[in-house]
RNA sequence: UGGAAGGUGGUCUAAUGGUAGGACCAUGGACUUUGACUCCAUUAGUGCAGGUUCGAGUCCUGCCCUUCCAACCA
């Protein structure tokens, strides 16, 4: 979208999604000639873990934004820590952010890129007495830190010579000295309220190999020091980051300010910040999704229950759903908690228009329909989609045994209950309507099997098919059915907001019964072409998609997100 | 109790000082060879108290509530 189009969708209100408070900075910078008339945004992750739905929407936010504006967006890897990064974490951020449909083109940088530069802007800074080696330890720190309430004190290194300064800063980078024994501190004032501004550290002594620059470096920088000039030097005109850097903005601003970077050629980044995503039902922390993982919880960072994008891909969530749901959010500035049922929505939305139907019973019945010939099949006709003319069509067989859902019948029905009952009637879909003529069970009173009878002149689609009854059930052909697992995934948690209660150990509130793996279901044998990542919806009965543990012997479906349920909400109450 | 940012139906999000709207959820109904989809309808909101104004969600004052900040993490 050019800019004229977005200040005219502003003016008409006719914009699908209304703008928000970013794009409206944005366009008033566009309006005064700002950074040339330039947009360029950043989405800037720290490779220590997998990316989730809160990393989905800042990765919409960011290269939307810059799509919107005509700009470009960068992928920024912040590899300042190398005692928690990993390349495993690199390739799976890059993995699912191109999977999201984003392209940074040319553009993946790393802060580690910008190491040697960064050093060189720390000199700059001592020689121009802002910066200060201090030979305080983190606790000594910690302590003249002040407190929220009270100014801290200067520290007692704070004083010393620019070539004392810039003696030990060298051999801080040679090595010299201990991990932990030194830091690097900007000048600033231990008086401020903002606790950001009280002489932050901006370089420690850390023997860790760096996934990237190995063992080049035993300092490193710190977040609030290398994040505005990795901007600054990418060129970066709108950062946005996420509320709790609000009060790092000054932080921020004071770097762009002191340090001399070329800002007539690289211009000057401004600092953005918006709220982060919260979504019912589940955590989104790095430290909980991993101790999830670590502790055994799930099976891993792509375990479909998982709010990664890894898990939401293994689920079968499509990336034109995330984005969707990204965009109906919105952005703002307030702490928010947004209903999973959104999600839920805008996955079923596209996939009622997408994905093939089929008829697969999760948890049989068998029915034997007496009047049918023993031996003959018929190949019926079956739509693919009928929120899609164009899906076309395919043939189900049908024969004497079938297999219909339990809860398909009910022996003693309530009321409004309108499926299958003794002596009561049932429309097969795409088939047969078929009538409860027998109800066999075992020795302790369970059901085995249904004997039924057909008419014959109810067949679908014929001639005589107008015959209405209440009920439509799927069914599958006993004879012609595969055999297949199927997992049945429920929210992680059982509480809305598993974390509000901080006293309490969140995982308390796992919700038991969020994996339910059926392992004698039989689906229809048009599905045994089916391969990894397909996606289908098993009618009456949700969305599903086919996991990598699936084998031609032995096919695995995930439920991606169940239809509505009328009937069991009328259960429920 | 220092500083910063916020408070619009259950949830998320709109509204040049001028009819508080949309989406999700919920509820009721129509339709249905998916109790799906679709369609229709309904409930329900500007944190509180003042002030300015012909008119305030919007401006002013005071109060209340929520979130964030005291890693050599990001």
């Amino acid at each position: 979208m050019t800019e004229a189009e977005v200040l005219n969708n502003t003016e008409t209100g006719d914009s699908k999604t209304p703008v928000n408070f970013i794009q409206t900075i944005i366009s008033e910078d566009l309006r005064t000639g700002k950074n040339g008339g330039r947009v360029h945004t950043r989405f800037p992750p720290e490779p220590n873990g997998y990316l989730h739905i809160g990393h989905a929407k800042s990765i919409c936010l960011n290269f939307g934004l810059a799509a919107a504006n005509n700009g470009i967006t960068n992928l920024r890897f912040d590899d300042t820590n190398p005692s928690k990064e990993e390349v495993e974490y690199v390739e799976s951020i890059k993995t699912d952010v191109r999977w999201l449909g984003f392209d940074w083109e040319d553009r993946l940088f790393y802060a580690s890129d910008y190491f040697e530069l960064l050093y060189s802007f720390a000199v700059q800074l001592i020689k121009a007495g802002k910066a200060f080696v201090c030979d305080l330890s983190a606790q000594e720190i910690k302590d003249y830190r002040g407190t929220l309430t009270e100014p801290g004190k200067e520290s007692p290194y704070r004083n010393r010579s620019v070539e004392e300064n810039l003696d030990l800063f060298e051999r801080m980078r040679a090595g010299e000295f201990e991990d932990g024994s030194r830091v690097l501190r900007a000048k600033i004032n231990m008086a401020s309220p903002n606790l950001n501004m009280r002489d932050p550290v901006i370089y420690r002594i850390l023997r860790a190999t760096h996934h990237r620059t190995v063992d080049k470096w035993c300092i490193y920088p710190m977040y609030d020091y290398a994040h505005p000039l990795s901007d600054a030097l990418e060129a970066i005109t709108h950062s946005v980051c996420t509320l709790e850097f609000a009060d790092h903005r000054p932080l921020y601003e004071w770097f762009i300010d002191n340090v001399d970077y070329d800002s007539a050629k690289y211009g000057r980044p401004q600092q953005i910040e918006f709220a982060r995503l919260n979504l019912t039902h589940t955590v989104m922390s790095k430290r909980k999704l991993r101790q999830l993982v670590e502790e055994g919880y799930v099976s891993g960072w792509d375990d479909p229950r998982m709010p990664t994008i890894s898990g939401l891909r293994r689920r079968g969530y499509t990336p034109a759903s995330i984005r969707d749901f990204c965009e109906r959010i919105g952005v703002a500035k307030r702490d928010s908690m947004v209903d999973i049922a959104l999600l839920e929505h805008c996955i079923r939305e596209e996939l009622n228009f997408k994905a093939p139907r089929v008829m697969a019973v999760l948890q049989p019945l068998k029915v034997i329909i007496d009047n049918y010939p023993e031996g003959q099949v018929e190949w019926l006709e079956a739509e693919n989609n009928p929120e899609d003319p164009e899906a076309g069509s395919r043939k189900i067989p049908f024969s004497r045994e079938i297999y219909i859902e339990q809860e398909d019948f009910m022996e003693n029905p309530p009321k409004k209950f309108f499926r299958l009952v003794p002596g009561g009637e049932i429309r097969l879909k795409s088939a047969y309507i078929i009538k409860c003529e027998e109800v066999v069970k075992d020795e302790q009173g369970n059901i085995i099997e249904l004997h039924c009878t057909y008419d014959p002149d109810s067949k679908s689609g014929g001639p005589t098919a107008g015959r209405k009854v209440k009920g439509t059930s799927h069914w599958v052909s006993a004879l012609h059915a595969i055999p297949a697992e199927v997992r049945l995934y429920d929210h992680l948690f059982l509480q809305e907001d598993p974390e509000g209660d901080e006293t309490e150990d969140f995982t308390s509130n796992i919700n038991p019964g969020s994996l339910e793996s059926l392992t004698a279901c039989m689906l229809e044998p048009s599905l045994v072409d089916a391969v990894t990542g397909n996606r289908y919806q098993f009618m009456r009965q949700g969305y599903f998609c086919v996991d990598p543990d699936s084998t031609p012997d032995k096919m695995v479906f995930n439920r991606i997100v169940s239809l509505r349920d009328t009937w069991a909400k009328m259960q429920k109450k």
